[in-house]
DNA sequence: CCTTGAGCCTCCAGTCACTGGAAGCTTTAT
DNA sequence: ATAAAGCTTCCAGTGACTGGAGGCTCAAGG
């Protein structure tokens, strides 16, 4: 398989493919005319690679993911783990955006938007202490 | 004012505040002996930067507000549209960790996490179409 | 056989908003 | 006089790609 119908069948652009295997993620071979000769494993690797992005783990979290399923003798719990403290800290970050939600959507329904200069939102910003 | 008195009055680090002159959102004047000499407006503005990036402004809607704020004749309009636009990427962000939040405390709940290897986890990853 | 276009290759630079560190000058305190 | 703290500039790195230049290979059409 050449590089594009990896990209299509994997779903992850031929850059992103390429990158992966500068950061050695994949090793794919290589063709006599040094296009990359990819298999089904390979293939494989990158579909996992792009569920495991898909659910926000970082590259080194998907590097250890994919080492831990290719290891037979690993413990559900080494996964476990990884996936529970990425689980907070996308809680951690759903928290602090909702936070920021809150306090602009209170600001931009204080605005009332029309052509005149006073505005809450700027007011706020500006580092009022209102009462 | 030299920059460390800045730095600790406006919350923001010293290297932030070089940064922010670096992309000319500030322009504070200098001494003789080339240190940055910040006056109280300068002050006041780090401070609103300050704010408008709590609030998750990026640096270039933050070059934006400023201007406004500093712009007699705008309307507050601009300053809500601004913030409409912002709020609905927030929410965009903050829908999208929800549905990995999602997937993933399935996937953790459904994982022992013991030191026996098989894992629904690393299942789904790999991509098994599961009845 | 030649050409055209698509597909592949590598390498470099840019994104965003800082942050760390090196090397060197100035000020303050002892 | 000296040492420490604070200031300066400049360069490089972060994460995870992405865009583009310049150039090679391959498949199809005339």
């Amino acid at each position: 398989m050449n590089i594009g119908e990896v990209a299509e069948r994997s779903g992850l652009p031929p850059k992103t493919i390429r990158y992966y295997e500068d950061i050695g993620l994949i090793c794919p071979q290589r063709s006599e005319n040094g296009y990359r000769a990819f298999r089904e494993t390979d293939l494989h690797k990158l579909a996992f690679l792009g569920r495991a992005r898909a659910l926000g783990f970082s590259i080194e979290d998907c590097r250890t993911l994919l080492g831990l399923y290719e290891d037979e003798t690993r413990e559900s719990a080494q996964v476990k783990a990884i996936a529970a403290e990425h689980l907070s800290a996308i809680d951690g970050k759903i928290a602090q955006l909702q936070a920021m939600r809150e306090t602009l959507s209170h600001l931009i329904d204080a605005c009332h938007g029309d052509d005149r200069p006073d505005c809450p939102i700027l007011t706020d910003l500006s580092g009022k202490m209102a009462g």
